[in-house]
DNA sequence: CCGGAATGTCGCAACCGTGTCGCAGACCTC
DNA sequence: GAGGTCTGCGACACGGTTGCGACATTCCGG
């Protein structure tokens, strides 16, 4: 349902909440650092981050700012009984809710969709979509592959926004000469051709073999497979 | 699209506002005093309020502190020119944002679509949000860098709120003229460029490599990291 | 009424993006 | 297998977008 990266170090808590959220119906990521949080969070394109307060190395202040700081995405904090000083830092520095270890997975479950039901309209989870390791968000126009940033070019940007718009479709270079570059050409152009072989040298591992943007001969572009 | 409660006293500038947030995509119910619009929010359940300052009987000031007492719905302050002390204590009192009247629809209209953005939920603790060594304080209007105060003028100040509202999202520059110039150009325009510029030279460390406000090339401006 | 700060306007320069071109290679048809 | 068509791809030069300094104007306090 939806795409949850949990932050938990402890190792048995950590798989035993990923597989009960799991069950619940989400697809989860699960990281035991807050760097490694952070990197899949890039990766994963998550709707919602589970968040433990206690982390080895960077804390979950440090990684909730960070990822407040990068965009508008729910967080739910998992912190230690009667600690409310933590509840209180924990609502100031960006979360949106937080839940008392130990943890009933119904508990966290419920508190999650209350909180993506809150937020539901107009939040990060709609404008940021991932295709494999290929992460596009649309509210900060930027593009990541393998939790890294791929620098786009405005055309490249709307070109690959147009293709991955309608994925498993095939559009013609007159469609997307219209849609992308905003003039309809009489004659024939390479310039689509072009366009196209610039996204794919940034996106694709190997150009030759595109993954993400297939040629359909005599057609146009599909972004994604059949 | 979102239930709007619209508090204002003359008549011609009510009919015409809730006409034109209609038009707009809003449920919208107006009230001609402060009372009658308490009633009102109580029944309505709005989303979001829209409030005139000026009001016959119980003073916007008193209405904003009541809705604040019975929840965390938005505020959006209608002010009068040049009345900066009335700013001041809107945002002091309770408000998120202010517009300054005669106000333009579509103007009010973004604004109330970035409140709504910024998002209900995060509000509560956020009125002093840090990103790295920028601390930005909207309860007392100041920005300190590094512990150091930095001197804000009013449009920098409005500028600096209005992106790091929404971090991590790309504002174009149409929705910045209109969200903190508040007049809706047509032709365009070098305005927002010198203002980030203005604004970059206050904040940033290296103005030509800037860590908080992100050029975006044929989009616009963000603020913070990707 | 005067002075200074803040803000809008203008113009220039640099850089990045992008359209065009040409050719090579791939693919389909016969 | 040969010819023709379609696509991939590198190179290059033009043009647009942005950064930025300078100047004009408005606004505000004294």
């Amino acid at each position: 349902m939806s795409r949850i990266l949990l932050i938990e170090d402890d190792h048995s808590v950590r798989i035993s909440l990923a597989k009960a959220l799991g069950r619940y119906g989400h697809d989860v990521a699960s990281a035991p650092s807050g760097e490694e949080g952070l990197r899949l969070y890039r990766e994963h394109a998550a709707e919602l981050v589970v968040l433990d307060l206690m982390l080895p190395g960077m804390d979950g202040f440090e990684v909730c700012r960070r990822i407040r700081a990068a965009g508008t995405v729910p967080i739910v904090m998992l912190t230690a009984r009667g600690d409310d000083i933590d509840v209180v830092s924990g609502l100031e520095s960006g979360a949106d809710d937080y839940v008392v270890k130990p943890v009933e997975p119904r508990v966290i479950d419920a508190r999650i969709r209350a909180v993506l039901r809150r937020g539901a309209p107009d939040r990060a989870g709609r404008s940021r979509a991932a295709y494999g390791d290929l992460v596009i968000d649309r509210a900060s126009m930027t593009v990541t592959r393998d939790g890294d940033a791929v620098a786009m070019t405005p055309t490249e940007l709307r070109l690959l926004l147009e293709l991955s718009g309608s994925p498993g479709q095939v559009l013609s270079r007159q469609q997307l000469l219209e849609s992308v570059w905003e003039h309809s050409y009489l004659g024939d152009s390479r310039l689509v051709d072009n366009g196209v072989q610039r996204l794919r040298a940034k996106i694709e591992a190997d150009p030759a073999a595109p993954v993400f943007i297939q040629t359909v001969r005599g057609f146009g572009y599909r972004f994604g497979p059949v």
